[in-house]
DNA sequence: CAGTTGTTTCAGATGTTATTGAAGGAAAGG
DNA sequence: CCTTTCCTTCAATAACATCTGAAACAACTG
């Protein structure tokens, strides 16, 4: 066992400040603080290690660990005569970026952009009501329900230009106050 | 009381669909809900109406509608000779989402700089501990330390850009696996 | 192949956040 | 004033997310 240098007050706080962020991002604290760990100690590390240095549980760390592969942003490190596992930080955070935002950001628009298209369909063919002010009213519903879709599907383009190209132009983002629909 | 026409199928799919996404980017359901069933019936509505219209119940309704007015997302509405307060639903989309990058991302991104440099500082000036190889160790640990400042200022601009000027260049991230730091 | 070490898994404990319902406050009308 | 109606607040509860510790598992070793 080599003698542990105790991880320093500023690697604590620079993982809890990301922890923090990573909780406002939607994702769970242990993976922003065990990811920074990672990242400022620059040395493959085993599981033990990485419980010690973060305070989390040998059993929280195998998880999160697993989250993180998953997200591309932690690499299994082998080493040769050794059973263990190293884990050592990505370090390419564009890479990291563009993977969140395609993974997460476009798959629950696109979701989000089915759903509200059903809903539109659900209001053009009403329950048999044919009662005339109704109608009216479905109508104008219909149009904004059309404009929340193009409001989505906006987002889409957006993330999806994020991701490819790296640029992005909001100069046209529709005024639907303007539109007065 | 004029007789509510009950709220359609499709505007509770399409309320409880912007619920979620509400809910995936760190906001309440409840807000989702509230907004989509208000821009989606384009009227001023009692908060007795919505409350029937969305199934959240009155408390709920008064609080949430107090948060959308924060944000700015709902405004009142007074009717002369009527007591109630009525509420309509903002629909412009870009000043909604400005205000949102400007008060929750970028005050948060400020803070999350803050923290990290106050780490930095802590790296810099350790506990008396002059002892060689963990000298070397600080040294390429504040290196990194940096490149995570670099990366939230960088993140700070790029929302601030976002903001003004509705337009941003994401081609220049800086790679910091190529760096070699 | 039994023992050791490292890892994964998962049910339950813990912690956090949102929602409700009841009580109280404010505004208007009688 | 007293009553009615509407709105707000907040303590209690429900709903949800996270973390842990113990047990099972897997991989090597002597």
């Amino acid at each position: 066992m080599t003698d542990e240098p105790p991880a320093p007050q500023g690697v604590a706080l620079a993982a809890e400040t990301m922890g923090d962020l990573l909780v406002f991002w939607g994702f769970k604290r242990s993976m922003g603080v065990l990811w920074t760990v990672l990242y400022l100690q620059r040395r493959a590390m085993t599981q033990e290690e990485i419980a010690a240095a973060t305070g989390l549980s040998l059993g929280s760390v195998s998880m999160t660990l697993g989250e993180l592969e998953r997200w591309g942003v932690v690499h299994r490190k082998l080493v040769p005569r050794d059973r263990r596992r190293f884990y050592v930080a990505e370090t390419d955070v564009r890479s990291m970026v563009s993977r969140v935002l395609r993974e997460r950001e476009l798959h629950k628009l696109r979701g989000v952009i089915q759903n509200l298209e059903a809903a539109g369909e659900l209001l053009r063919e009403p329950p048999h009501d044919a009662s005339g002010s109704h109608k009216r009213d479905s109508i104008l519903m219909a149009q904004r329900m059309d404009s929340l879709v193009e409001l989505a599907q906006l987002g889409e383009q957006l993330v999806q230009k994020l991701i490819q190209v790296g640029q992005v132009d909001l100069g046209r983002l529709p005024d639907l106050a303007r539109k007065r629909r």
